[in-house]
DNA sequence: GAAGTGTTAAATCGC
DNA sequence: TTAACACTTC
């Protein structure tokens, strides 16, 4: 092969030791920006270049399928011509692949369905109905959360109330039990499983271990400070004959605590490893002097990390910049605005990054407003899309029989006549005879069980059932497109002529021509479904995209030259709920990464005032404790102009030092009723006049009785629209707001 | 059983 | 604010 070692230009001197580092365990510490991914891409040429093992020893594992195929691009620019790939790939997708090979083993079909998050839940709920448990004492969400953290732990239904101390201990077992009980059933894998299983299986079958063992000699782990114990474990198990892992990280990235990630699996790899080699790339070619500089004294704040010191000798750069405005939307139009300037004076690459999904919303009208194209990442993707996944659900479901999670998504829908009550009749002959739901159906069928119209509808359903499979042998998109006419779900998108529909319909259409992509492939449908469950969102990232929206997650492992951090307030980052778990360290390293994304300039910007739930009045916030931490000198703070000043003008982003719009959350000459804001003191008589008159029957004290939930107290009486909204307490019920609910609640 | 209407809950981050 | 669900009516 080639010899001139390209693969060494341009290093540095710590680059070249942790590329070309021999056999053996490896740590590589690496910081923000000092080209991490850049290393260990190259590592994986130098092994291939230097025969150290073949191509096809090497597994390499990334944080996503993305970055995974970007490696590979870089690897066939390396080394051009090469004929075989190293496996390159997620902890998921890797685990994916075992189990495909192996299901079996572990009494599973090879063909099991990939359950995401959504489909979670939807089981998780059926079995809180089988059990009898109630939602409101338990909420679903936090059942999930739950039995996900546990089993990442390692505990069981048996031992988890052991480990846990809480009230509902006992139900969350019960539940987690039935729910891997159900999940198993319908031969469904959920995400904790694709690593769990493989864990499973290694320990179990130690053959099948060695020959893994063997298969991969080489093994290296980007972004493995994000990693949990069960990927932990996984690594472990992968390493038992060779040591050959190179493990590369940045304690300060970590960033995936909530999911079960452990900052010790980076921390104690030398003791894990013994022999380890650690090296440190400690120089940043990213960012300018300034941003570096502000961004280390923030993570110093932290006491759980390991010594390393970034410098650079880039240029000084400008300062950071804090914007402060007064609400959301406002810092939205302001940055929106920013951003037109930068794109007219020729920037190439801007990125807006916030802590949580819900703050895009702003930022997308405010550039749709200003006719800027923007990229918006993540939100609710196109594979969650109802749609969608009621397509993939067919397909899930004609491929294997046993899905009742996929067919109970799509047996009425469209809606063919099967309700609640037949349903139910199917039901119970699961519960009697021990079967599948398609088993229950057809078994039910053959013995007459069903009531007449009842059976029609089945005995229909299960005749379309039967063309649509003969689909199947079709090229991937061409059956997808005829098992949903033979399904009816195109027919009757067709026919609803809404606006929706017809968005539904290039939905489908989108999902066809994906599809076509699969062709050819060995299984192609396999491939096409585990594809559509794997996908991140980070996967959506469009590099070409001038202006691009995200959560500062997202944001992992990326740079741009101008940088805009959103929503910079006590509360919402650091996130309120982190500060209760005491998680505060986790939100300081994400606040991290986002301000090493900025290569040139980084603007901070915080309002001071903001809405939760459309209506509620805008709360006031104080500024995140992370702008205070930001040595001063390297920081410029702005204050936005008085509300107003920014709409639909051209002019420069406003610049004032007023220091009274900081401290004031509301417009001049405002005063305040109830937490709303009214402009004058007419409006205030107007309000209290208009709530007089409207609300005859209630005021707040009276006892009343709801038809639905008995006895309670009227707190509140307001109007809203030409409504009336009453807010009554219920005891053991909580709060309810009743809207045009007279005729069920009575004066008592 | 389906279509239409009313009520409520919701949103941290994500493979 | 919106989307899911629950309930009502035909």
């Amino acid at each position: 092969m080639n010899s001139s070692e390209h693969y060494l230009e341009g290093l540095n001197e710590q680059q070249r030791l942790a590329v070309s580092h021999g056999e053996g365990p490896v740590l590589i510490l690496a910081g923000a920006g000092s080209g991490k991914t850049r290393a260990i891409t190259r590592r994986i040429a130098y092994l291939i270049d230097r025969r150290i093992c073949d191509p096809r020893e090497i597994l390499a594992v990334t944080f996503t399928n993305k970055a995974a195929n970007e490696m590979k691009e870089r690897l066939e620019q390396l080394l051009p011509g090469l004929r075989h790939y190293p496996l390159l790939c997620t902890f998921h997708s890797f685990g994916v692949r075992v189990l495909r090979e192996y299901a079996d083993k572990l009494g599973y079909r090879r063909s099991f369905t990939i359950c995401d998050t959504d489909d979670q839940k939807r089981l998780l709920k059926k079995v809180f109905k089988d059990l009898g448990l109630d939602d409101e004492q338990l909420p679903v969400e936090k059942c999930r959360a739950v039995i996900s953290r546990a089993r990442n732990q390692g505990w069981t239904p048996d031992t988890l109330p052991k480990q846990i101390f809480s009230r509902q201990a006992e139900d969350i077992s019960t539940a987690f039990r039935e729910y891997l009980r159900q999940l198993k059933e319908s031969n469904c894998m959920d995400f904790d499983d694709l690593i769990l299983l493989p864990v499973e299986l290694f320990e179990k079958h130690p053959r099948i271990r060695e020959r893994y063992n063997q298969a991969y000699r080489h093994i290296l782990i980007d972004e493995y400070q994000d990693t949990n114990a069960p990927q932990y474990k996984l690594v472990w198990l992968l390493t038992r004959i060779h040591q050959n892992v190179c493990a590369v990280g940045d304690e300060d990235q970590s960033i995936y605590g909530f999911r079960g990630a452990d900052i010790n699996n980076i921390l104690r790899f030398e003791s894990d490893f013994p022999g380890a080699v650690t090296i440190k790339l400690e120089q940043n070619y990213r960012s300018t002097q300034t941003i570096l500089k502000a961004a280390t004294a923030l993570v110093a704040n932290n006491l759980d990390r390991k010594d390393k010191t970034m410098w650079t000798d880039g240029p000084q750069g400008s300062p950071v910049m804090v914007y402060v405005a007064y609400d959301a939307r406002q810092e939205a139009e302001t940055v929106a605005h920013k951003i037109g300037q930068y794109l007219r004076n020729g920037e190439s690459k801007l990125a807006v990054l916030y802590r949580t999904n819900f703050q895009s919303r702003q930022f997308e009208e405010a550039l749709r407003r200003l006719d800027i194209p923007y990229k918006l990442v993540g939100g609710v993707s196109f594979y969650h899309r109802r749609e969608v996944r009621d397509a993939l659900s067919c397909l899930q479901f004609l491929r294997d029989n046993a899905n009742s999670t996929s067919l109970a998504r799509i047996i009425n829908n469209p809606p063919r006549g099967i309700g609640k009550t037949t349903l139910e009749q199917v039901q119970s002959i699961v519960e009697q005879r021990n079967v599948s739901m398609w088993d229950a159906i057809r078994i039910g069928l053959e013995e007459d069980l069903y009531p007449s119209r009842a059976a029609r509808a089945l005995r229909s359903f299960a005749e379309s059932v039967g063309r649509a499979r003969k689909h199947l042998e079709l090229p991937l998109h061409i059956a997808l497109e005829r098992i949903l006419k033979e399904l009816g779900y195109i027919q009757h998108l067709e026919d609803e002529k809404t606006e929706d529909a017809e968005n539904r319909l290039l939905n489908i259409n989108e999902l066809i021509n994906v599809a076509r992509d699969y062709e050819g492939r060995e299984d192609s449908m396999q491939e096409f479904l585990d594809h559509a469950s794997l996908r991140s969102e980070a996967d959506d990232i469009d590099d070409n995209a001038r202006v691009t929206l995200m959560t500062l997650h997202n944001a992992k492992g990326l740079e741009f030259p101008v940088v805009f951090m959103a929503g910079c307030e006590e509360g919402l980052f650091p996130h309120s709920r982190s500060i209760d778990e005491n998680t505060l360290e986790e939100e300081r390293r994400l606040c991290y990464v986002g301000m090493t994304r900025a290569q040139k300039q980084l603007i901070m910007t915080y309002s001071k005032t903001r809405r939760f739930y459309g209506s509620d009045p805008g709360r006031s916030n104080l500024p995140s404790r992370f702008l205070a931490e930001l040595p001063g000198d390297l920081t410029e703070t702005v204050l936005i102009d008085s509300y107003g000043s920014v709409y639909g003008s051209n002019r420069p982003s406003p610049v004032s030092l007023g220091a009274d719009s900081l401290f004031n959350p509301k417009p001049r000459n405002a005063s305040s009723y109830k937490g709303k804001t009214y402009n004058t003191v007419e409006s205030i008589t107007q309000a209290l006049e208009n709530k007089r008159k409207s609300s005859p029957g209630f005021k707040s004290g009276d006892e009343v009785s709801h038809s639905k939930f008995g006895r309670g107290q009227v707190l509140m009486v307001e109007k809203a629209g030409d409504d009336l909204k009453i807010t009554v307490s219920f005891p053991g019920k909580g709060m309810k707001k009743l809207l045009q609910s007279y005729a069920k609640l009575k004066k008592l």
